[in-house]
DNA sequence: ACGAAGTTTCAATTTGTTCTGAAATCGAAG
DNA sequence: CTTCGATTTCAGAACAAATTGAAACTTCGT
């Protein structure tokens, strides 16, 4: 995909390196992208194939990917199972094609809610239950000071609420159609 | 989780595993706020010291934290000045003592609040300034197919521009003395 | 049902990160 | 200015995560 269409004269040393302006560009995009994924807990290499499948706008297949950013077979199938379980890559397989092809969510703030939907099941949810669990250990424990279990209640009670709160704001958000993040940054964006 | 109810008969052969039902409950919020710190990027101990701080509510010296979360010397210290780059716990040496003392924000939307301006300044503000480089590499690129060149432009600002309007937002959150949040919150529940 | 093309799985390895522990540094009090 | 308690630093150890590569498996066309 996207090869150079003016690499023939010159010997290519290094074709990921010295790619025309818009191929150096998509490479710069998908180093970015995986910075950020790397430093919110996204592997590496998940966010570098979303970063090329999102910016490549088009269905591209295993082997595609493979070459282009050069990473192994069994590499890109759990990458691609990764980010099919979040939602934000569909896979495909055209009639009489043996390949299957992916291809990113285009809309950005369809995106965001994607990924915000698939950290709030994975993640803030089941910490609120744990949280829970972990107020009932401690509640009626008659055998403590009583003034620093009820600190400790209200601690607990507070960070819980919040958390609480962050969550149903979430299912708003991603609720209507993809477009409840967009609508919601809107809106405050003018409330504010 | 759904610990034995009928575990005290038993002789403690740990007493950090066994102690009182607050100590437990305590224990039990580390490790569940360390757990949630590891799959958003925060180093577990980083996340542990700063939820021991939390949940203890009094300021604590290095030793202390050594001696309840059993790491060494080196690691909390390190760990110390991460959590006080970020803003969420503060250093205090009282008169007449030479040890310095720490504490944990201990209102959870002024800590949700600071989270997000070490975030948005350590993650989002370099990366709109990588994309907006990333889209001068292949503006103006002449040699490239205009309409993939201008499909391309267009993924790059539509990342861009939902980047930079959940960054503006944030300013406006973390802007009103760490209640912006809160409010923000408030005010999207009662709307949407 | 067979073979070719493609995909998934997984143990071994590589790579990257975090933690430790001891030495160097700091800084307040005498 | 020296001493002493405390903190920071950092090289290496210990640990954790990601990647590979090849075998097993699946699917499609004939």
């Amino acid at each position: 995909m996207s090869l150079s269409p003016a690499n023939a004269p010159h010997p290519d040393d290094d074709a990921v390196l010295v790619g025309d302006p818009l191929d150096r560009s998509k490479d710069a995009f998908i180093a970015h992208w995986a910075d950020m994924g790397s430093s919110w807990g996204v592997p590496r290499s998940v966010a570098e194939v979303h970063a090329l499948l999102f910016i490549e706008g088009q269905p591209l297949c295993a082997e595609d990917i493979m070459e282009r950013l050069q990473v192994s077979r069994g590499s890109v199938s759990t990458t691609l199972r990764t980010l099919a379980d979040w939602g934000i890559v569909t896979r495909s397989r055209p009639r009489g094609e043996r390949k299957e092809f992916f291809e990113a969510e285009q809309d950005v703030w369809n995106l965001l809610s994607l990924i915000v939907r698939a950290r709030k099941r994975r993640e803030l949810e089941p910490l609120l239950a744990a949280l829970e669990d972990t107020r009932s250990v401690a509640d009626g424990d008659d055998s403590a000071d009583p003034a620093a279990l009820k600190a400790h209640l209200a601690r607990l009670d507070s960070m819980h609420d919040a958390l609480r709160r962050l969550d149903r704001l979430s299912d708003r958000f991603i609720g209507r159609g993809g477009k409840g993040l967009d609508v919601a940054v809107r809106l405050l964006s003018s409330l504010l």
